[in-house]
DNA sequence: GGACACATGTAATACGTTACATGATTTT
DNA sequence: AAAATCATGTAACGTATTACATGTGTCC
């Protein structure tokens, strides 16, 4: 699975990352912006995927400038400059290109979560040790939502619409998860003894 | 987020990509067997998230044995060599440290989805193009979601039980997806007007 | 004056991807 | 005899990760 959307491309026939398109996305939002509001806004998101390490953000605005997606504005700053950064008309196109469908298979193709990777697994380990992994995984999965749930009452959902409509995405799949493994530890604890 | 597991390692201290990991488990499940059995597992399975190309896993199982983790029996294969890789004693136990409490906190923390990533950008689109947007992402889950079942009826749910048990939470996160996206289509195509 | 948020970057590294290259065995 | 499957690998590449290094502005 390429992990590069197909669809769309700069104007050398480039293609972006996930992670490319989702700055788009942020720049989009809030422009113009710095690099380190993006690494907090990614950083501070609790469904976000990625560290947003300094190492990955600084390279990748670079690319999108080499691409002619963002523009910048600098400022000087002391010894230093602060750099903000703008979506160009390409750069829209581009962000336009990757949320139209058709959306590329491979992106709908797939939910991928680390605790289902190891349920496959499962028939490796004692029924005694199944249980173990289970419980941990509920308890866990539990206490991110009740994080997730938190975060739904303190943020508005008017001001930041579609923020919210994904955290509740987040909810959805990992309740999904939660009465999922619940159903496992039911069904191992009736055969179990099998094993 | 670190996407290696700080929980356990190798004899130096070493630790273990997602990847490495689930290589083992697929090993546990029916070793011996060959590099190439492994690509094919993770090629044929459609909740498998990696692409599982000989440029990753041959290296990949190199790493493994270099650990101590896998042991390799050769067989003369013509002017080229088979390989066939079994557990060690130290793989098992990286295996069970894999799938043991606690389990790392950055696994329980999420389920990753392309589709979630994008809604979080949609209100960057018009009314319009937004419901294009779900309505692709809806139609294409349901596609996958199709196939898993077809696959679910196709195989025998007895014999590889915990491969059928993976595939239901697969299922379960697509038809989470699917129904908060309906929700999410219900929800702007009352609201959307004013945008 | 110190802590903390704001801000910018580099260096070393490792991993997985795509693409390429080839040989052996079995099936049609 | 050809095609498909089984099998093994390398090369070039890009990107994200961890860790490091430093400077600025504000609040207490």
């Amino acid at each position: 699975v390429s992990r590069r959307t197909k669809t769309a491309g700069g104007d050398d026939g480039r293609i972006a990352t996930e992670l490319e398109n989702c700055v788009l996305g942020i720049i989009a939002e809030s422009q113009p912006c710095t690099a380190y509001r993006i690494r907090r806004h990614l950083e501070v998101s609790l469904s976000s995927y990625w560290s947003a390490s300094a190492g990955a953000i600084y390279p990748l605005m670079q690319r999108l400038e080499k691409r002619g997606w963002i523009r910048v504005e600098e400022q000087e700053w002391g010894s230093r400059t602060r750099r903000s950064f703008s979506l160009t008309r390409a750069g829209r196109h581009q962000l336009r290109a990757w949320l139209s469908p058709p959306i590329a298979t491979w992106a709908t193709a797939f939910t991928h979560d680390p605790i289902r990777t190891r349920v496959f697994f499962l028939g490796y380990l004692s029924p005694k040790r199944r249980l173990d992994f289970l419980n941990d995984a509920i308890a866990q999965t539990e206490t991110t939502l009740g994080e997730h749930r938190a975060e739904r009452k303190a943020q508005s959902a008017a001001l930041h619409e579609f923020d919210s409509i994904g955290r509740d995405g987040a909810i959805a799949e990992l309740e999904a998860r939660v009465r999922w493994l619940r159903s496992v530890r039911n069904h191992i604890a009736k055969v179990g003894r099998r094993t």
